[in-house]
DNA sequence: TAGCTAATTGATAATGATTTTCAAAATCAA
DNA sequence: TTGATTTTGAAAATCATTATCAATTAGCTA
């Protein structure tokens, strides 16, 4: 049986006070820095835990790292600045049709899409000009 | 200067025989498997280049794997079994013009998106029954 | 063709994220 | 409270990827 334990309950709410994604390791640094003592793997197997529940999403970044973010109601998307990380929520259901419709067609079922922008904001300037036309 | 090596050659072959995508750590198996005394972090540095020259596509698979695919001509998205690999390129379109549209309208420059859904194929049962509605 | 020089290779060590281990601590039902 | 069972957490183990650096090699150039 699953257990309530305050561990749990101060990633989930740790994780709601974020606004963006969070990799496991920034949010266990942050509890820390809070004065928890909570432990690096009972971070991971609660962001894992409530990923699987539902109650997160969880996206891989360009890096590799695994983000997580508390899910408020809706599957979003989202457009990522690669320099300051400043993070956009957008609206795709335009995607999230296509998404479903595409999978479908084609006998895929419960499909989980990753559809995220990453980019350079307009404060971010492009780091490598010469590639620009 | 760039120098052609027979090393290079045989990832950007090696890449070219494989039908979908493919880890570095995969492809350099493969290439020891035929004999090849290639070395891995030689295949890591081929890669990479024949990503960023655009001769490669890649993406980050949930398991937080970077995958390769020798990139034909044009920028392709792909519908995954998440049970027997099996990849189906699709048609995207419709999602390659709303990224334009949407990185463009909130101040974003080169837009890199990352357009792929993670399913099960036709021929492979979800695993966990009990999840459907 | 021989010699030069900078780019490339590859074995290995280093890194960094994530997972596993396992004994100790904590939870929950009775 | 007791006791069975789950959960925790520090440290070790994994795994993919990157950095190191001496030895090799490609591509000039004489």
């Amino acid at each position: 049986m699953k257990r309530n334990t305050w561990q749990r309950e101060a990633v989930r709410s740790a994780l709601g006070t974020q606004m963006g994604f969070v990799s496991a390791q920034a949010l266990h640094s942050s509890l820390k820095g809070t004065g928890s003592q909570i432990g690096l793997a009972t971070v991971y197997r609660a962001l894992a835990d409530l990923a699987q529940e539902g109650e997160a999403d969880s996206l891989q970044s360009p890096e590799g790292e695994a983000l997580y973010r508390a899910c408020s109601l809706a599957h979003h998307h989202h457009l990522i600045c690669r320099s300051c990380g400043l993070t956009v929520e957008i609206e795709a259901d335009e995607v999230e049709a296509w998404a479903q419709r595409t999978a479908s067609l084609h006998g895929f079922s419960r499909p989980e899409h990753v559809v995220d922008i990453f980019g350079f904001c307009s404060a971010c300037v492009p780091p490598v000009a010469a590639e620009l036309p």
